[in-house]
DNA sequence: CTGTTAGCGCATTCAA
DNA sequence: TTGAATGCGCTAACAG
């Protein structure tokens, strides 16, 4: 921090007090427009910034929002953080960001260092650990989860949920799926995220209602990019008409492990994935998934935790809706509407 | 930040004063193992949790690292972002970050939200602000500045600066291309970051070595992902052998425009990419690119500023290697080595 | 080994 | 309309 000007500086170099300084600066009505005005220009010479260290410790909020994300480099917590960031910036509150890497160990520390870094709210996103934990780890200040799987078990007033609505997500396209002439399915599940379940549910018994009793099921080993290779052989053996993808980074890297093994999507062997990241829409074949409004969830945390800080109870949960994106990894041949 | 329990609450349970608790905490030697023990449990079973707004007006230091990238959403910045908030965690820092989504206005606005958090040092990615304006904003603390085009002038130990060896690179990239048989030459730039010149004039400057005097230039609209549809259609007009792209992104957006256009890549033309973003492994045809290492980048950022607060002068500048990674997308028909 | 004292920079009572 | 005190929670001398 080293050596700045402070309130007492600008006071001296005006003639006036500390006190009369600090209600200038914030422009308080009780200060004369004149002495505001020159306190002003004072500040502006001498470089004065003021000392949010300080500050928060009289005022008991760092106006700053905590934002915990398994990975930084992930297309889709990456547009969440954008969202996160822009709207907290718009509301003049700073945010302090922390990866957990999907390891309880991590996301522990980093919640004890969000902790102690005093935010005034924080979101976390689909996080290993049960929320109560989360809530002790941070308490009292107000938490949303982020695309958690059982946001409202032990929710007590501080405890928001920000979540997109896969289960409808998954019913779409299971629909369209079948609507265009598809009947074996395969799911593929990446990490063991919360969200990874809901999803394969949500296709299992989706098909289930429409007669299909069967779900291949694969676990895809490590992180999302690569790890598909693995399994695309034991895929193949199975010769589904269609796999269902956990999410996207999943799903192109299969198309690119089947390519490997010259098995030619969609024409032979259907794929989707969940989450419409960027790239989808330029891949070979362009990906089917389905929309994920990742940067409104982001600001929407915000949002709730804002409200919560003012009023002190957190909003009600929300869940958005999604987008069901019909592109050409699902068209296969002869299944053409 | 509400009311929490403190130092004096820890310090009532256990029968010491606050200064006690305070050294027993931080584990100085001082205090006899005994008393440590006791505190640390009192402590613990008060769920106390440090003020660091407190500590940091005492210490005049945050343990708070700034990080002000254009754009989370991006894949590279997102690296960076990761390896920054990595080597952070592990040495006890925080990181607050913020965007800047390539308005200048934004850029100064967050340089000041960030400079009001009193940060003990930052990094900023390829500002469009000259690095002086920087300096002034963020003074007295440390500042690295990352993939600057003209990272020295005006450096006065406080200015630091690193950066991946883009003109080698796209040396490396140009030299591989005119081995396997290239000769008619393309550029496309993107939005105009600082890296943007100079990549194209590393393109342009290994041409003319070899003696290639031409090197078309295209400029392609918005940002990375979609426009490159915009120039697609004036560079098949154009006929080049290979289209140098200034990201992954432009790469990918061309291939798939050109696609639309029904020009093959890359049997009709070459396509290269810049970055290396995970994506272009899986994309089809798999995209010759040039490897930055990102999230190293944003490690030793913080290692750069963690030194320089300490020496008090900041390390000199550092050019990280950069790799080129040959795929399909230069592959031409005929011009297989 | 432990307690006392004195600020860090700011916002806010209460007086004037 | 302004100034003088007070304290936010913590650490760092300086005593004991």
């Amino acid at each position: 921090m080293t050596r700045r000007v402070t309130l007492v500086d600008v006071a001296r170099a005006t003639g006036v007090s500390a006190a009369t300084v600090s209600r200038a600066l914030r422009g308080d009505p009780q200060i004369s427009l004149r002495t505001q005005e020159r306190i002003r220009e004072a500040a502006a010479e001498l470089d004065y910034v003021p000392n949010n260290a300080a500050r928060s410790l009289v005022l008991r909020s760092t106006r700053t929002l905590g934002l915990l994300i398994p990975d930084t480099t992930d297309p889709v917590h990456g547009q969440v953080a954008a969202g996160f960031e822009r709207e907290a910036s718009v509301h003049g509150y700073s945010v302090v960001f922390s990866s957990s890497w999907t390891d309880p160990a991590q996301e522990r520390a980093s919640l004890a260092l969000l902790a102690s870094q005093r935010v005034d709210g924080m979101a976390v996103w689909g996080s290993l650990e049960r929320p109560r934990d989360i809530l002790a780890a941070v308490r009292p200040s107000p938490v949303v989860l982020i695309a958690a799987e059982n946001p409202l078990e032990g929710t007590e007033g501080t405890l928001g949920s920000i979540a997109a609505d896969d289960r409808a997500g998954m019913a779409a396209l299971v629909r369209h799926l079948l609507a265009s002439g598809h009947r074996r399915f395969a799911y593929v599940s990446g990490p063991g995220v919360t969200s990874n379940r809901l999803r394969r549910e949500a296709a299992a018994s989706m098909l289930a209602e429409a007669g299909v009793r069967r779900l291949l099921s694969f676990t895809a080993g490590g992180a999302g990019w690569l790890r598909a290779r693995d399994v695309a052989a034991r895929i193949v053996r199975a010769r589904p008409d269609v796999v269902l993808c956990y999410d996207d980074k999943l799903a192109l890297g299969l198309i690119d492990a089947l390519r490997r093994l010259d098995v030619v999507v969609p024409d032979e062997m259907s794929v989707t994935g969940f989450d419409d990241i960027p790239f989808a829409a330029f891949s070979r074949p362009r990906l089917t998934t389905v929309a994920q409004p990742a940067e409104e969830m982001g600001r929407r945390a915000v949002r709730m935790l804002l409200a919560s800080i003012q009023d002190g109870t957190m909003p009600p949960p929300e869940v958005l809706p999604v987008q069901l994106v019909v592109r050409e990894s699902s068209m296969r041949r002869g299944h053409l509407p």
